[in-house]
DNA sequence: GTTTGTGAATGAGTTCACAGCA
DNA sequence: TGCTGTGAACTCATTCACAAAC
């Protein structure tokens, strides 16, 4: 599933932190940066920083460390965070909603380009900038306005319905807010997101 | 930091899976269950499930599989979903406000006893039942509603300023929304939830 | 002196495979 | 026969440690 297999998970995931470090670096005007600083921003260790971006090739210079602003343009580069990537939201009740006036997608270059519901009571409802769409406007939406990545914030009973929509309208990434597994055809890429869950594990770790 | 380090934390974010696999088996009235059924439900291996449960007791039975109503009770009781846990949430911007409305919270037994900010112009704000407390409240509202758990939902500015106050007011267990590392002393939990970060991590997956 | 890139060593977690109980 | 519990084997990821580059 994973594009480039031999780079392990966890290290995409810090990735976007060390992203999210350089960009800081950058408005500081750093010109650059060690491995040891953008570690400390990103809460990892510096071999760490070092292993991870070598999977992707030697953008460091020993002794200088790395240019904040190139390295900061590979990184992006690889998350697709040069780009505006479209989103659509598929389920729209109480999260969904809240998902929809996050100003976080834009701040980070995500677009919300459509907002689904198969509830005919909300179909048409205007939310801020988004008017509810039934869901059988969903491939249509998907191939003309180019989106590429689906959450899914419908209740756990809907969330594998809703999931095989999603991919049936051509797309390969899907957040998932659904407290449930789901599956998807070899070639989808899932993540989840659960509170809950969250939750549960800080609870079992509280003391007594 | 973990209650028991010899367990490990996947496991952990694994129990939370089983526990909701239970409880819809048990609601569907089965007696017993298999690893492979749990398995199934929750998404993983039989292996996976019957090592994770061996950390924690011998639970089933050769030839027959688990008790239903008996192993979610066990795992209830892990993860303290077995009373109801009180948390706080520091920061009511738009996120914060949103989580106040969550109606998932109750229905898995967490509860929130008191929503916070600094901003006076928030101070005394009314958002459905909750009712705006200025930061210097936190630590009697910890004290006296027995709070638990700590949701951290400020700017990235003001995370690590908000962790040492939920940390100052007695709480052990912290949910951050903040897209940045945070520091705790030792004997305090932290889980991030970052939105930003999956979808960046669904990016570099994307195809092309 | 500073700092990178990376094989080697270690550590963590999962899967295998099977003995033993129902 | 069906299924659990679990050491052993294996796979995956992190940390160490150091030669080479600046």
């Amino acid at each position: 599933m994973p594009a480039n297999p031999q780079v392990p998970e966890p290290t995409i995931i810090r990735l976007s932190a060390y992203l999210r470090a350089l960009r800081r670096l950058e408005a500081d005007e750093a010109e650059r940066a060690s491995s040891a600083t953008i570690a400390e921003r990103a809460g990892v260790s510096p071999e760490q920083v070092r292993k991870d971006l070598s999977y992707f090739g030697e953008f460091g210079r020993a002794g200088l460390g790395y240019g904040v602003p190139e390295l900061r343009r590979h990184l992006a580069r690889l998350l697709r965070a040069d780009r505006e990537l479209r989103v659509v939201v598929l389920g729209v009740g109480r999260l969904g909603a809240a998902l929809l006036g996050y100003r976080g997608f834009a701040e980070r270059g995500f677009r919300i380009v459509g907002a689904f519901d198969a509830d005919p009571e909300k179909v048409g409802m205007r939310l801020g900038p988004h008017v509810i769409m039934d869901v059988q406007h969903l491939p249509y939406v998907v191939v003309e306005l180019g989106a590429e990545i689906g959450i899914l914030a419908l209740p756990p009973e809907a969330a594998q319905q809703g999931t095989d929509l999603l991919v049936a309208a051509g797309l390969r990434a899907i957040l998932s807010f659904a407290p449930t597994p789901i599956t998807v055809p070899a070639g989808v890429t899932v993540r989840h997101m659960d509170m809950t869950r969250e939750l549960e594990v800080l609870a079992y770790y509280l003391p007594e």
